[in-house]
RNA sequence: GGCCCGGUAGUUCAAUGGAUAGAAUAGGAGUUUCCUAAACUCUAGAUACAAGUUCGAUUCUUGUCCGGGCUACCA
């Protein structure tokens, strides 16, 4: 149980004897003291001036005096200053603190608690090669379950596949006219690289059969209806959609160049999932929900034969679920998809990591299924995410202004491995060792990069400037890592720390204020973990694990582990940069980051 | 037009309604007989604007200005 948690009991037990009232927990503010002030932990007193008429310089001493009277082992000292009790914790709290937990890999993690959430991530298009923005997507995902995993929850990750549609066809006309029988192999392309260039060349040229058509005297839109290669497009969405052979059998080629190439950067960036639905076979099931909501007149059919529902009482407008001549839209292959989800695996939650541009329609996604009385509804929960953009704007894929995910990673491996050698460190390294320890840096640079951001914000990457290796970054704390175990290589095995009155004289007088900063951080990683799980947003890790490097940095510089002052100095020592690097290295891999040994 | 987000140092990001708004980078000045200088220390620099609620507002409310998204019988 964390400190915080101890705290506020024993200040509303306090509370009720000194004056007879009660106090929610919930209403006591207390948190870490400012540096710049004695003491560990601090209560906010405003809060009870008013209601117990006091004033806050009394209120605090009165407090204080009760706190330190009735738990000597926890409180040393108190001072009030305005309206905040600083309150100093026992340095004999702290080391048995960190005499029972220096060595505990379990620290931070949570017993399971029979809740199961799925996760769906990552979704991709399959006439898009990887980029950044999706990069934020499948790292946010694959954290988030991590994270959750950690909390006691089961997760499983899940993937929903866009790989059907017109927009998948234009590829596919684009290929058969212009590639001339090439494949992935005969001109040594990554599968899903190759099928995006063909994505790209049907805009093209699209586009100047839209302008020849206007030159030739038709109007703009009539023009983009009217240009051919998009006529043979739409012509293929109906072949496919009847199951003509030799167009399924090219969606099927085409489809498998590009799993192909996906399953080399998703093994690459660790993403994995427990499975994969495909929307070719779910855009279908969906169907059943307009029957099921027409006869529950959740939904209603116009004139034309089109089926709607209306919103407008809870603040949106009407919404179509099927268009007039029957076929399905994405909300209602959504509402399927859902419902299929939930066949599968029973969730109590279900987690979509969607970008910001689809709030409203997962909103609307929720609603409906609310109206419906879906058990699973109210466990829908949008994890919504900001854009990755450009100086210049949004990334299109359509236009080729997109971030390509495996050249980002070729360039942070060079980066990694420029640095690596210009600082000869590990010249001892054989070559498989050099290549794993270059895709860590690297790889730890680009996530840490997108996920320190709180995803709900949108952030602009700029790709003239390369991700950094210093300050707040993934190698900053990798680095701070390779360091505190290099110490331990040093010493095998650590003595048990003194504990009690009689030890605390050989440990020295006290704590050093750097070494009891440290240990109060440690203290606070399952809390951070908390709030990660509960706001879903890994940023929180990756704030508190670089605040800790930084921390141990500072203490690193000012103090020496080896030579320290003492015999029981040193080991304590040890034990702090022991519980350090295992912290570190434990939030990092809720990021899904490594850590290496050296660097 | 309507609806939903966002606006904090030059830049990228923090701050359960609480103390003098924190970091990182870029800028300036330093630190290596001693455990990894991918580090550390010092310095300078910001809440878009205006009201309101409050003992106290970056945080809550309203308005203005700016940016983004959604508002498809596309997905």
């Amino acid at each position: 149980m964390s400190i915080v948690s101890q705290i506020k009991p024993l200040i509303t037990k306090e509370l009720k004897t000194l004056y007879q009232q009660e106090f929610e927990e919930s209403n006591l503010t207390v948190s870490t003291t400012k540096p710049e002030f004695d003491g560990d932990y601090t209560l906010v007193l405003f809060s009870f001036v008013k209601q117990l008429k006091k004033s806050p310089e009394q209120l605090g001493n009165e407090i204080g005096d009760a706190l330190i009277k009735s738990n000597p082992e926890i409180f040393t000292a108190y001072n009030v200053i305005k309206g905040f009790l600083n309150l100093t914790i026992a340095d004999s709290y702290w080391l048995n603190f960190l005499q029972a937990n220096y060595n505990n890999h379990q620290f931070g993690s949570k017993p399971a608690n029979a809740q199961k959430v799925i996760v769906e991530y990552s979704s991709p298009n399959t006439n898009k090669p990887i980029h950044l923005g999706h990069l934020r997507n499948n790292f946010l995902g694959w954290s988030v379950a991590q994270i959750l995993k950690e909390s006691g929850y089961e997760t499983v990750k899940t993937c929903i596949v866009n790989d059907r549609g017109i927009h998948i066809c234009k590829s596919m006309i684009a290929w058969q006219q212009f590639a001339n029988g090439a494949t992935p192999q005969s001109t040594n392309t990554k599968g899903d690289h190759f099928v995006g260039d063909y994505y790209v060349k049907f805009n093209d040229e699209y586009k100047k059969q839209v302008e020849e058509l206007i030159k030739g005297g038709m109007k703009k839109e009539d023009a983009e209806k009217e240009a051919p290669i998009m006529k043979g497009t739409q012509q293929m969405l109906v072949e496919w959609e009847n199951g003509k052979p030799d167009v399924i059998d090219l969606w099927k080629k085409m489809n498998g160049w590009v799993y192909e190439g996906f399953d080399v950067t998703y093994k690459r960036i660790g993403s994995d999932f427990a499975k994969m639905y495909y929307e070719s076979e779910t855009y279908l099931p969906g169907k059943k929900f307009v029957e099921e909501g027409l006869k529950q007149g959740v939904f209603f059919k116009k004139e034309d034969g089109s089926v709607w529902i209306d919103l407008t009482a809870e603040g949106l407008d009407e919404k179509l679920v099927l268009r007039k001549d029957g076929t399905s839209v994405y909300i209602t292959q959504d509402l399927g998809l859902a419902q299929e989800k939930y066949d599968d695996f029973k969730y109590d939650e279900s987690i979509y990591v969607i970008a910001d541009e689809q709030n409203y329609h997962m909103k609307v996604l929720k609603l409906i299924l609310q109206k419906l009385s879906k058990p699973y509804a109210d466990g829908i929960n949008h994890l919504s995410y900001g854009m990755v953009e450009l100086p210049s704007g949004r990334m299109k894929s359509r236009e080729g202004t997109v971030v390509d995910a495996d050249e980002m990673i070729e360039e942070m491996v060079n980066v990694a491995k420029n640095k690596t050698e210009e600082l000869g460190k590990v010249k001892d390294f054989s070559q498989d060792e050099l290549i794993e320890l270059y895709d860590t840096i690297a790889l730890g640079a680009l996530k840490f990069f997108l996920l320190r951001v709180d995803p709900k914000k949108r952030m602009i990457f700029n790709p003239e400037e390369s991700i950094d290796f210093h300050g707040f970054t993934g190698p900053f704390v990798q680095y701070t890592h390779a360091r505190i175990k290099s110490i331990l290589r040093k010493e095998q095995g650590t003595k048990d720390l003194p504990t009690g009155q009689a030890g605390k004289a050989q440990v020295g007088n006290s704590l050093l204020q750097l070494e009891k900063d440290l240990i109060i951080s440690l203290e606070q990683y399952p809390t951070a973990i908390e709030q990660a799980a509960t706001e879903h947003n890994p940023s929180v890790v990756a704030i508190y694990v670089f605040n800790i490097a930084k921390l141990f940095n500072s203490f690193y510089t000012e103090h020496s582990v080896m030579n320290a002052e003492s015999e029981e100095k040193k080991h304590l020592r040890l034990k702090l940069s022991e519980m350090t690097a295992n912290v570190i290295s434990s939030g990092m891999k809720l990021l899904g980051i490594r850590v290496p040994e050296r660097m």
